[in-house]
DNA sequence: TAGGAAGAATTAACACTGTTAATTATATTA
DNA sequence: TAATATAATTAACAGTGTTAATTCTTCCTA
């Protein structure tokens, strides 16, 4: 029956949203089975015919996060002129983004995966987020003869790492102290790896 | 009395190697306070009449793994021979101590802080770790004419961020998949830090 | 429309977690 | 030796994820 299944697709989002509101609000750490399905307006044990166990949900969420990030980083950068100084303003946007939501930086690189096997895809999607999202701008710098291809696949996991460590130093231990601090940091390492 | 202070100092030194024991081995998911007092020999209670919580506790073996990080590092690196191509030895050992106990990865770069007012200190070591291997062979490096003051701290915290970055999508998301692949994208970053 | 079958949602329970208060055991001192 | 101080323990609480058993709801057929 094609009702089940929107049924079944209503009561996952349910659930599914009132995880996404937990995470940009509280962060992950306010986040367990009976406080989702409060907000859901279910039992704790309703989740489990919706989903394999907890961690399955809250993964199911990095899809939608996803899509909002690389929306945000559109309205922010739509100004930009093309190119380096593009990806420059990518990057901005990107770590802008998780600054203001440090629950989704946990989810998409701290939290722990229960099983591996079929998360692998949302594994690859974390992982070459930022490549993907100036992979547009990069093409334009070779077809420009800006960068060759190969220089370009080094900066593009130059920039992956960079950023993550930088990220991961921030929001996790506070490193740099303050955020204009951490703003300077970035900047010159960005810079750093594109200015040359 | 002194003999309570050496006693005080022993019953904490059972509590911290059962702690570092279960860190190195089976990692930071099996560590709590009733498998942490079971190894050390005393109830689960008597934990909190030697530290004020469990992450006191956990954190306290930071001091202890960055010792043996240093010491495992020289000992790989001794015959290194001095300047850029110390810092390239000294980063791979370094990278190798903590793929070798993805525990202690964890519990220096992704584990919570209780109270971050007092572990200021302890973060701020495990911040500038890396800087601190390498400062002899920065220093040298500067001496020799090798790089600016200002360029090297540039790359300092481009290796720092470079290499958090790596062992995080290396170790807590398995990618790159092998560990062959991970040791080439790393030395390949390195690579492109260090000469120019 | 009534009754039975299938499905979904709930409660109760279990095995964990960290932490604290009250109690017992031990050691020290008068 | 007796009284006191200190250390270690047990019991308990509030929380976690997860599962089995039970209730409730919906749907289809007689």
């Amino acid at each position: 029956m094609i009702k089940k299944e929107i049924q079944e697709k209503r009561i996952r989002g349910y659930f599914i949203d009132a995880t996404k509101t937990l995470l940009k609000g509280e962060g992950l750490k306010s986040i367990s089975v009976r406080n989702i399905a409060d907000r859901a307006g279910y039992s704790y044990a309703t989740l489990y015919n919706h989903f394999n166990d907890i961690k399955d949900l809250i993964f199911v969420c990095v899809n939608d996060f996803q899509a909002e990030c690389a929306e945000f980083i559109r309205n922010e950068t739509a100004a930009s002129p093309r190119g380096i100084e593009k990806i420059r303003a990518i990057i901005n946007a990107y770590v802008k983004y998780f600054v203001q939501y440090p629950g989704i930086f946990d989810l998409f690189f701290l939290e722990k995966i229960s099983d591996i096997t079929n998360k692998q895809s949302t594994v690859e999607m974390i992982y070459y987020l930022t490549d993907r999202l100036c992979s547009e701008e990069w093409t334009y710098c070779i077809d420009e003869k800006i960068v060759s291809a190969g220089e370009a696949e080094t900066l593009k996991a130059e920039i992956r790492n960079v950023i993550a460590g930088l990220l991961l130093f921030y929001i996790n231990r506070g490193y740099p102290e303050n955020y204009q601090e951490f703003i300077n940091l970035t900047q010159n390492q960005i810079n750093h790896i594109l200015d040359r």
